[in-house]
DNA sequence: AGAATGATCCTCT
DNA sequence: GAGGATCATTCTC
């Protein structure tokens, strides 16, 4: 059991080498449908530091028109600016006085839409992860936006650069999710869209933020627990 | 299992 | 000057 884990990172190295970038036309796509489209795919960082690579389990849309949790909701400013670029560019923002997110642009120029990437499951570079999230349990690595961007090295550097290419790219190679849940987001203030059902994950997925059902920071959980 | 809190700083009013 | 698409820790039930 954990002989297989090295030789399947060994695996997961060999695959990212060479595997190809998701060109422009997949993040053409409706926007939900490029959120769900992401699940299943590899997200790779071929960066100085070494090589990250992990499965994309949970993103989040953010749509142009009715979502008040868009940033661009309320017109572009410089800090959104990054979410009018083309298609497969790169948009991140830093929050909350410490973190970094990634989104992924969606939609032709002048129309600001993206994805946010939520999690994904680390396959290799695990120590690379480590070391930059201090932190050693394989969960904690990136199952949450702002994990994700720290394991992957991502920082605000990356603004308007592009997943569409290497170094870091998202792979047209997929694991076909069992099953997709549709839930609505996480994390937003009242009144911007938190209801909305943007947020896609992979259903039977251990490396969420969140798990599938969650809706918000109030988890119910009076119908079934587990044990 | 859920609520509260602190860290910490970019972005916009 | 306030607030935020978060995380980790600590507290309480």
């Amino acid at each position: 059991m954990m002989a297989t884990n090295s030789r399947t990172e060994e695996a997961w190295t060999s695959r990212a080498r060479q595997a190809r970038p998701l060109g422009r036309e997949f993040y053409l796509q409706p926007t939900v449908e490029v959120a769900r489209g992401l699940l299943g795919r590899l997200l790779v960082h071929e960066s100085p530091e070494g090589l990250t690579v992990g499965r994309i389990v949970e993103t989040e849309a953010y749509l142009a028109e009715g979502d008040p949790g868009c940033h661009a909701a309320r017109g572009r400013t410089e800090r959104n600016s990054p979410m009018f670029e083309d298609p497969g560019s790169i948009y991140v923002y830093f929050i909350y006085g410490m973190h970094c997110c990634m989104n992924l642009v969606t939609q032709p120029e002048g129309v600001p839409e993206a994805v946010l990437l939520r999690a994904v499951e680390p396959l290799a570079g695990m120590e690379l992860m480590r070391r930059r999230r201090g932190r050693e349990r394989l969960k904690e690595l990136a199952s949450g936006p702002a994990k994700l961007a720290q394991a992957f090295g991502v920082t605000l550097q990356h603004n308007r650069g592009s997943i569409l290419r290497r170094p870091l790219f998202v792979s047209t190679q997929r694991v076909e999710p069992a099953a997709v849940v549709t839930t609505t987001r996480i994390g937003l203030a009242a009144g911007c869209g938190e209801g909305l059902p943007l947020r896609m994950c992979v259903a039977d997925s251990p490396w969420l933020s969140r798990p599938a059902g969650a809706t918000n920071t109030t988890t119910r959980s009076k119908g079934r627990s587990n044990r």
